[in-house]
DNA sequence: ACAGTTTCCCGTAAATGC
DNA sequence: TGCATTTACGGGAAACTG
């Protein structure tokens, strides 16, 4: 295994060493009681130390109890945290501590919804449910248990059991939390570690996993709580300094490009209106995910991961190499082209279409009128028959008794058609054996009828409005803490002498969990979407030999126990324990509000 | 219900009725044997008939239960029979015999393979398992059990326990049989009624669907017993005589309209070449499901079935209309088209591609060469997108800097294009809100390149040959007994007294169960295919009024119990028990080879 | 290596539930 | 009744398994 992660496990193995070494200490000072006399403020201060001590030990371990991989499904990667009934799924909880000698086997027991808001639907866990796996035999780094086949089946309260949930949470809106307990012995010490997943989503069927990942999106961005199950009862509004940096990961995680600060802007505007109010516009939940966005047509995310689903599936190269301005507005489009020779076209998205792509070109007539014409969005449908490349090749116009043209000559802005799309062409298939067949193709066409023009369009559209949209930029360091700096202070009394071990001890285990698929939006991506060549920052790629839990931890994970003051939250559980979870350095100053209903117990 | 289920009832009922009468008359004279003396042959006399009579009881109680639906997935209505694992499949039993008053619940258990041969696959049936319903409430019809939820599932013999099933049957060659069982007392007497279904083969994916059709369709065409489990260790051949009417049938039962005989020719030919031997020429399973028809392509029953499915989702209309050809070889298109006007086509299945179909045209050239084009087949890849009369309307040939033509002219052998096809053309979509988008069509075109005429093809093509093997007719009477008359005569001491009644009473239950599927094949297609208008004979329509299962009752099924010896018969089982489940007059011939494993029990 | 067979599973369609 | 959610399941592809 990698260097870092064994360092951290060393680490962490170094720190619980040395906790254990002077709770030893502490108990053979206590054995002293009987030749001490009462109240002895040594014999007194000793207790409180073993306390305090013991309160150490439990909270390292419990932070060295980690969910390494977050719930996902392996056929949907990129979309981490939703589940499907009855799709296997895989976790990967790990425990950087590593005192034990032999192989004693650690048994770890998965549950889901220990304790579930009322109206959640219910779910058990299938295979090796309960009680699974031992950690894997190479133990050499740290003890990991791989939950590789886990499926969730919705217990149906048979009957008119249910009810009351109407009205409120959408299932992709309900929260739930897988949870992990060992129970850890070590010289005397028994503790049980719980460590619990990030919210997942759970469905039932493919077709709610946009809506789903949306939930996923908005909570990850959002909520200062990263166990919130009850996040969407309220869920806050997202600011575009967030939302748009989010959107763009989207693009470039998934397709490989991340969105330009032009299309970027046409997106802002769709959602707040030409008006725009300033940089941090607020977006509520509803008009994000379920208002229509052109009324009638589909919400605003369900038609831009129609879009992103298209671009993934159809679009990949032409995405990449920037052949597609994709996100234009009408208006803006007429701008952009009327002023370009005939035959300019550009590749747009349509508003009003499910993942649709329209491709658009200008003619100027001999009457000086500038026409658009903008060709029926093509979708998957076509799409899968004919890539879309082939059918800008030979798109025909067809006029009466005449040689039919293909009027699509220069890619914006001036890029000859073949030119821009030749290295896409298919090649000739040049198969002998089909000299017994012609060959055949299918091409797209349309007819030049007056009746179908829909020009002139400028009456239709809204008046054209200065381009100053486009260059508004986004913040270049948005506000990644949410103003929520904690500000406990160091009050542990072993605080000063633990500290420079637990700092390098605790330093590289703390965020192990989503971040190599949100880490990007979070931290990078908001500040570095406006640069002219987004694909190196946008994709910091991994480095290569490390896990993928492990390569991004940062000294921001550090802040959290640094400023911790352990009485404040031991009470409620450990926060460190939790705050693993989290993934976005938004998160993790608010510990606070953790809650763990399962209070720890140093004998069980 | 129908009068003629209920008849049917009705004198099962009453024969049950007559017999148990006697039974108690019997009973009653055998208490009186006290008053005789040892050796009355008045005594002996009764204990025989007594004996007789019971028998007869339990053979007609067996016969009267039934499979009167045979297994079939809900979802594949056309394919009965064929069982996928963990889809369910519905089969209905029922027992003519009403004799109970009250709604005493009689108890029917399913089961697969009581005793399926050596290295078949091990299945069990979920859902409603073993015991399962009591008769339907409707009780006034005789007793019903509908199994509406049963699934297959393979038991997996854990580890290497399979071995030995390698290189002997595929699984769609291995035969299973369900069994149903139902204890039935009445009036003293115990009986285990027991009935079994056709064999079914069962499949894991709807891939191997095709191929246990197959299997299903041999079987049923070929096995002089319906029982047997082994019948593809060594299957038969099948005459022409009885092959091509079942291909025929598969084309009227799934699409609409059979084979006309110039179709089956070309079939005929294409199986067992152009000097195929006489009437009944014999194909052989391999050769049939197995044997590559074009080396290096599909065996004959996969390409056949291919194009099945691509008429049935794709061309029904086209088909049932007689708009396409479809089974003419080139040679013999070639010599179709020649004679015509340059622009003649005609629609042919490819004999290369899977599911393909191909466009031939004719064109006369100057210099007095005659040059047939065939288009690369469509397939229901470009056809799911593109309805072949859009293609053919709107098809273009393009050369260089002319305006496009469309080479398809006269529908062989001269019907204008546009009235051949256009009754399908979809009709324009005027959709005003589509004003927006200049509106876009697919179409299929071909370029009139030099290097791409695949002709002159006259050089490639199979020498001319005479038409006449498009002439041979089919045999008017083919030997449907399979000349395998049973000749066992009446030997039952009280069959004078009950013949006319058990005539009457047995006659409408015996086969009651694939028959609206099969029977067309092999009681009527095989003698009815030649005459020009196949529909009304080729699908005999059911009675609509009748339940399926009755039907197609017949004088046939009484020869069985007419000419039975029941001696002879029942030691290995009850024969019309297993009969009734025959579904077409070549089985019924053959009750000798019956075999039932579980023995009559007349008390349990 | 590979082919027959099964499993996995998306995404459409239908069914179901509220 | 309508909508939200789940189930059904064809069919492509991966996985299995000898």
């Amino acid at each position: 295994m990698d260097s870092f992660s064994l360092d951290s496990i060393t680490r962490f193995t170094a720190g619980a060493k040395l906790l254990f070494h002077l709770r030893q200490l502490l108990k053979q000072l206590d054995e002293l009681r009987h030749i001490s006399y009462d109240g002895d403020p040594l014999i007194k201060g000793v207790n409180v130390q073993n306390a305090q001590v013991t309160e150490l030990l439990q909270s390292l371990l419990h932070r060295a109890f980690i969910v390494e991989t977050q719930p996902c499904m392996p056929q949907t990667p990129h979309r981490p945290l939703i589940l499907k009934t009855g799709s296997k799924f895989t976790v990967r909880t790990r425990l950087l501590v590593r005192l034990q000698e032999g192989s004693e086997s650690l048994t770890v027991e998965v549950s889901i919804d220990s304790n579930s808001p009322e109206g959640f639907r219910k779910f058990n866990i299938l295979t090796s449910n309960q009680k699974t796996l031992t950690p894997e035999k190479g133990q050499s780094d740290g003890l990991i248990w791989d939950f590789g086949f886990l499926m969730l089946v919705e217990q149906r309260s048979s009957g008119s059991g249910k009810g009351g949930n109407k009205g409120l949470l959408a299932v992709t809106e309900e929260l739930h939390i897988i949870s992990f307990t060992v129970k850890y012995v070590y010289q005397g010490l028994k503790l049980q570690l719980k460590t619990d997943t990030l919210p997942v989503v759970i469905i039932s069927n493919m077709n709610q996993l946009s809506i789903a990942w949306a939930s996923i999106l908005w909570f990850n961005l959002l909520s200062p709580n990263p166990q919130n199950q009850q996040f969407f009862t309220s869920p806050p509004q997202a600011p575009w300094s967030l939302l748009g940096p989010a959107l763009s990961w989207q693009f470039s995680s998934y397709v490989g490009r991340g969105l330009n600060p032009q299309q970027l802007g046409m997106l802002k505007n769709k959602l707040f209106g030409q008006n725009s109010g300033g940089e941090d516009a607020l977006l509520s939940w509803a008009d994000f995910s379920k208002r229509e966005s052109p009324p009638g047509k589909l919400p605003f995310w369900t038609w831009l991961d129609k879009i992103l689903e298209l671009v993934h599936d159809y679009l990949k190269d032409l995405w990449n190499d920037e052949r597609i301005m994709g996100f234009v507005s009408r208006s803006q489009e007429r701008r952009l082209l009327k002023r370009m020779v005939s035959g300019t076209f550009l590749l747009r998205f349509s508003e009003t279409s499910e993942g649709g792509i329209t491709c658009s070109w200008v003619e100027h007539q001999d009457d000086d009128r500038v026409l658009i014409y903008s060709v029926q969005p093509y979708t998957k449908e076509v799409l899968q028959s004919l890539p879309l490349t082939e059918i800008i090749r030979h798109y025909q116009l067809l006029a009466e008794e005449n040689i039919p043209e293909n009027p699509l000559r220069f890619l914006y802005p001036r890029i000859p058609r073949d030119e821009a799309f030749g290295r896409y062409y298919q090649e000739k298939v040049n198969l002998q054996e089909r000299r017994k067949y012609l060959k055949r193709r299918l091409i797209v066409v349309s007819n030049r009828q007056v009746d179908e023009l829909q020009q002139p369009p400028e009456l239709k559209l809204e008046p054209e409005l200065p381009l100053l949209d486009l260059d508004l930029g986004l913040p270049s360091e948005p506000d990644l803490g949410l103003g929520l700096e904690l500000e406990l202070d160091a009050g542990l009394n072993l605080r000063s002498v633990l500290d420079p071990v637990l700092e390098t001890t605790l330093k590289p285990g703390l965020e192990p969990t989503l971040r190599p698929v949100l880490e990007p939006t979070l931290c990078r991506v908001s500040h570095s979407v406006p640069e002219p060549d987004l694909k190196p920052v946008l994709q910091p790629m991994p480095e290569p030999d490390l896990p993928c839990d492990l390569q991004n931890l940062n000294t921001e994970g550090m802040e959290i126990f640094r400023n911790c003051r352990i009485e404040e939250i031991m009470p409620n559980g450990d926060p460190l324990l939790s705050g693993q979870n989290t993934t976005d350095e938004a998160y993790i100053s608010c510990p606070s509000h953790f809650y763990t209903d399962v209070p720890l117990t140093s004998d069980f």
